[in-house]
DNA sequence: CTGTTAGCGCCTTCAA
DNA sequence: TTGAAGGCGCTAACAG
């Protein structure tokens, strides 16, 4: 044979100094090239890179982060992935730690404040970058370990509460209220309104929170509604609608708490034969395409999850330590007008 | 003032030493406190218990496992998050990891072996417990990588190929075929296809395969077919089956891609009043709730997406190092017998 | 039940 | 351009 050729160590011992020793120069010189990290020789750089491909050598970034202080883990919590939205945002998050070479960790809390102060606290002992995090509702003690980590912490998708360190995300209080100005505007009067689980999502309850402020001001309020105990879900959108219209007929307009249960209200709507917006207009909430894409496109206020989950990553990565004032970063949103409303 | 309150450090510079300084003990018994392991009488465990909540201390793990060789990560690696399979994937995954403390480190390819490539390259420098990558398309560096790392490898949802390790799934060969025969055996005999970007998604390619088996082995084949260039969406769906119904009248059953495209074909219909079933049979894959809630359900096949991510969490926990022979999990699946064929 | 002694694998600091 | 020494914060392996 030609050369002993080596076998990567299958029980992946190899280490830095391995590397250093069959290329025959220092740890830190190795370290320096693997990291581009200070000046080094182009003869050693691949007299280096050399040993690093004959021995299968892959870092140990435990050692590393501890070494150097930074972690290049960023903590993500949200509190379920049954929902497309938070995938998106989740997108959003990647497409912006994409070029840095960050990795997120995630952990979802089913909309447990229990769980999810565990979680930050298993989190934070990554000394991760940074902190993204659903929402406002948060322990006391989350609260507290947020703030004393020093790392930067963004509170998503809801700007409606102060922030720790800095929120990112929408009104959903004007989001409800424009829903029902949109509403009122075409002339309905007679408003019903269908959700899904208030306990655990928030913002939900500030969207209706504002649509009956909006009927308020008018001199009108909700004539009935229908509140599904469990996550929101097409079918029982469908089925609530249905609850809703037989016990009280007359209602020319419900408001659903998301585009999945509104789309179910279509859905019935289409089996029954109610004429949409004619008999009854359907308003959502997200703007998913799903909605667009209907025999007659939902009506619905467009919300931007992704942008939410990378402008929140690139603002903390321009400044890696949290200063002193909460700020608000509002990503707006839109009214999309379809043929339901 | 009652006692002087000391303030937790804001520069998170807490470390065990403190801790063991504060109550009186060594380290190690802190250590062995605070992860509930080897003996510590209940006085010592208060004590130091006590000096924790007042420092605010927060453990290290990049610290921990370093030390301890044993890091407490697992790393997934995803080809997207825009189609709502792979967050039920990462679901299946969470519940299971749940329990154990074990978090996900998440890496998405967007359909790229290159990127797949430095993902695993770069989440195995965490030396995670095991790496879950999805899928058996990989670059021979990376398959090379995930063999010599010694840890788990789980390849998630095809079994049609062999495993570096662990491959848990179902085959979508076997589902394809299974579709061509439910609708043949219902009369069927002029079939579509309609389906999206095949070069990223093998696995509806292999459907497509079996599929064209089924037909082939009763002397028929596909009457036409319309591809998507992009990603799956109900939109597509729609346009596509109109283009295709255009192009090739005649036409009696059209099989999608997935539930995604065949809802947008479902949709078409309802607009066109095509009958479905009657008129036209509508066919998917995947099986998603919203399939169910149409006013008239959707005929699919429903794979378990869930139990896929927990299946291979489980499985991988069991033992805990790679051993010799690569084994296959079918999760299976089932026809879902709607209204629509 | 508690403590001592050595690292884990890498990077910072300083010196050459 | 390179290297030596020391330490990051924690935990295994032994003592006692």
């Amino acid at each position: 044979m030609k050369s002993g050729r080596r076998q990567p160590d299958r029980k992946q011992k190899v280490t830095l100094t391995e590397v250093a020793k069959m290329s025959g120069v220092s740890e830190i010189t190795v370290s320096r090239v693997l990291r581009n990290n200070g000046p080094v020789s182009t003869q050693t750089r691949e007299k280096v890179l050399e040993a690093v491909k004959q021995t299968g050598y892959v870092p140990n970034r435990l050692a590393g982060s501890l070494a150097s202080a930074d972690s290049n883990l960023m903590g993500v919590v949200i509190p379920s992935l049954s929902n497309i939205v938070f995938p998106e945002v989740l997108r959003g998050i990647h497409s912006a730690l994409g070029p840095t070479g960050i990795q997120p960790v995630v952990g979802i809390t089913d909309y447990n404040m229990e769980i999810e102060e565990q979680l930050v606290r298993s989190l934070l002992a990554w000394k991760p970058q940074a902190m993204l995090i659903v929402g406002f509702d948060h322990t006391d003690a989350t609260r507290q370990m947020l703030r004393n980590s020093g790392v930067r912490v963004a509170e998503l998708m809801d700007i409606d509460s102060e922030a720790i360190d800095i929120a990112v995300g929408m009104s959903h209080r004007g989001a409800g209220y424009d829903t029902g100005r949109h509403l009122l505007e075409r002339g309905y009067r007679k408003f019903g309104y269908v959700g899904h689980d208030w306990l655990s999502d928030r913002r939900a309850r500030l969207r209706f929170d504002g649509l009956c402020d909006a009927l308020n001001r008018s001199g009108l309020s909700l004539v009935d509604q229908e509140l599904f105990q469990g996550p929101s879900s097409t079918m029982a959108g469908r089925q609530a609608l249905q609850a809703l219209l037989t016990r009280t007929p007359g209602i020319d307009a419900v408001v659903f708490s998301n585009d999945d249960m509104a789309i179910g209200g279509v859905f019935h709507c289409l089996a029954q034969n109610i004429a949409l917006k004619d008999d009854l207009a359907i308003f959502g909430f997200n703007g998913l395409e799903i909605g667009g894409a209907l025999p007659q496109p939902l009506s619905t206020i467009r919300s931007h999850r992704f942008e939410i989950g990378r402008t929140a990553v690139e603002k903390i990565l321009e400044t890696p330590v949290q200063h002193g004032a909460p700020a608000t970063i509002n990503t707006g949103y839109e009214i999309v007008v379809g043929a339901t409303a």
